[in-house]
DNA sequence: ATTCGAATTGACAGCGCTGTCAATTTGCGT
DNA sequence: ACGCAAATTGACAGCGCTGTCAATTCGAAT
């Protein structure tokens, strides 16, 4: 029967005539291992085709090679892309990535929180500062590392890395008001479930009140944000606020389908109309005119994630200068389109 | 110390007089539980708030309530669209998903299965038939379902779930002779390293040759697809074979973004060219015009996938007519651009 | 040679849970 | 009230690995 199952450290030890807990050093690459030992063991592996048991060396270890990430969505490709980021780094090392998607439903985040803290992964990482008290409560008490990602306006739990949404809106308002538009308005997406985009966009109102052009109009749709809604809300605008000589988009792709729509009415833009989107996604690139909006690092935030959350794990104890909240830069790209 | 630390069945167990079996059956739900004793300890169960060990479950009872997946890309809204719809309905269950990226390199694929495998998974799923020969023996071996996904064209290890490529070459082919195309061309990127689009491309050149207008002209580029390259993959055809009067992209974002290079040259679609894409993403519903292109099921690959996953575990040994290997329907768009 | 500390290896006892099978209790028909 | 099968609960022995500490070996200094 043993010859059917998976090799175990028991065997590998037998079939070199050693401890167990020598091979398991050896698969460890812990120091004080002779050479003699390690090339023995090692070989032995190799002839039985020996793979350790993950499970078990977590359990007894008590802690396991999982990294936790919970994000909001995979539809919209800012998360997919923080993803990438994260394995891009993880891949390189023992470290896995276990996955949940909140679809920004606090109480199903909560869910997979409590779900995913069972596995007793060696961190977790999970997007925004918005929890329930319930799933505050077991992050708070989790002894390993929780990173609060994509924001970096808030008070983290334990280590936050993301980009300021206010400072966005911010920096969107300010250039607006310079290109000397009068009449700004606001089109958003998801209801604004994302509290980032609610926070993006209240700065920018806020700047631009205290610049003396306020908010003239302000959509937010309940679906998706997508080229498609983007479209649809540009027209509901210009019909309904012909005086609007600028708009911001809580998204690319809505910037993109706006754009669109206007360059096949005829609309000029900038002219008749400004245009701004955020994020920085590859498809603005693409657009008959170059698209002003705000590039944000969504690969490097990944990347930062997963190099955070080593640093803390392999971590020489309280460590390096890394300060517990890091908020990544944020750059306009000055388009055609403003 | 006992007190920092997070709860055990034993603890439970203590707090309410029975034995740690019992309460683990609790926790399962398993049948044979009298009800005061389910009440009794789920009591406990709150008082405490436990929450059970997964590692230690998993470790004991031989299979782990993970779900490994192993996709190419995530730049490539399809990955994260089939890993949405895998999670949609793992969600509802104790599973969960363990995430691999392959980059396309069977070298690191290999290395993603050896590893993920020593996780104990309750199942794989991977995209493609094509694997390296020290993979596709580990996968064989493996006791759990192997599903290979995203693909119908191949032969299975164990299940297989996706659309055929090959037919979808073929409809394209059949649909611009139709159409009374001449001088058809192709235009692919990632240089072809997805295997899935070296099919569609072959049955699509086959086609072409069968009905009397074989292929004029292909253009593979290294780069990944996005709207830029196919705008200039698009001006590359135009500019080095004007004779060309249709072409088939790898995929949609190639196809929009030819499309928006040929409005803003004045360059009539279809009647100077016709352009169709393939996916049928979100993006093509957005543009000026409607676009041809095949539609593939991605988030509902990823919700068979994930059924067809949960129907062999539970699984009532050997079940359910669901077959082996599981073809889905791809649906020709005819838009306005062919 | 001898000694002592450092380097290397091993024994043992779990990690927290579940499979197996045995023990006990319960319910029901007569 | 009795007997028997079914329902309910428990004891025990691991799952495959690692932490801890003890035992052994080695090397260099004396």
């Amino acid at each position: 029967m043993r010859s059917f199952a998976r090799p175990t450290l028991k065997d590998v030890a037998h079939l070199c005539g050693v401890s167990e807990i020598t091979v398991s050093r050896v698969m460890r690459g812990a120091p004080n291992i002779s050479e003699k030992m390690r090339l023995k063991v090692e070989s032995a592996v190799e002839q039985l085709n020996y793979a350790p048991n993950r499970l078990a060396g977590a359990l007894a270890s008590r802690t396991s090679d999982l990294l936790a990430v919970i994000v909001p969505s995979m539809t919209h490709s800012v998360f997919p892309e923080v993803l990438d980021g994260i394995d891009s780094v993880l891949s390189q090392t023992r470290y896995r990535t276990v996955l949940g998607i909140s679809h920004y439903d606090l109480e199903h985040e909560a869910a997979l929180v409590h779900d995913l803290l069972s596995w007793n992964p060696a961190g977790i990482a999970v997007a925004g500062f918005e929890h329930t008290s319930g799933a505050s409560d077991a992050l708070s008490k989790f002894e390993n590392p929780v990173m609060e990602i994509m924001d970096a306006d808030g008070d983290p739990i334990d280590l936050s890395l993301g980009v300021s949404h206010s400072q966005a809106g911010h920096m969107m308002a300010e250039h607006l008001v310079e290109r000397g538009y009068e009449n700004i308005g606001y089109i958003g997406a998801w209801n604004e479930r994302p509290s980032r985009s609610v926070k993006r966009r209240i700065a920018f109102e806020n700047r631009l009140a205290e610049l003396g052009k306020p908010l003239r109009c302000r959509i937010i749709r309940e679906e998706d944000s997508s080229m498609l809604l983007g479209r649809e809300a540009c027209a509901q605008v210009m019909e309904a606020h012909p005086e609007v000589d600028a708009l911001f988009f809580a998204n690319d792709d809505l910037v993109a389908g706006a754009l669109l729509y206007c360059l096949s009415k005829g609309i000029s833009v900038p002219d008749q109309i400004a245009l701004a989107g955020f994020n920085g996604l590859p498809l603005t690139e693409a657009m008959p005119m170059k698209v002003t909006t705000i590039k944000t690092p969504r690969y490097e935030m990944g990347v930062a994630t997963a190099e955070l959350f080593l640093d803390k794990v392999s971590g020489s104890t309280e460590n390096t200068g890394l300060s517990r909240k890091l908020s990544m830069p944020l750059e306009l790209l000055h388009g055609e389109t403003t």
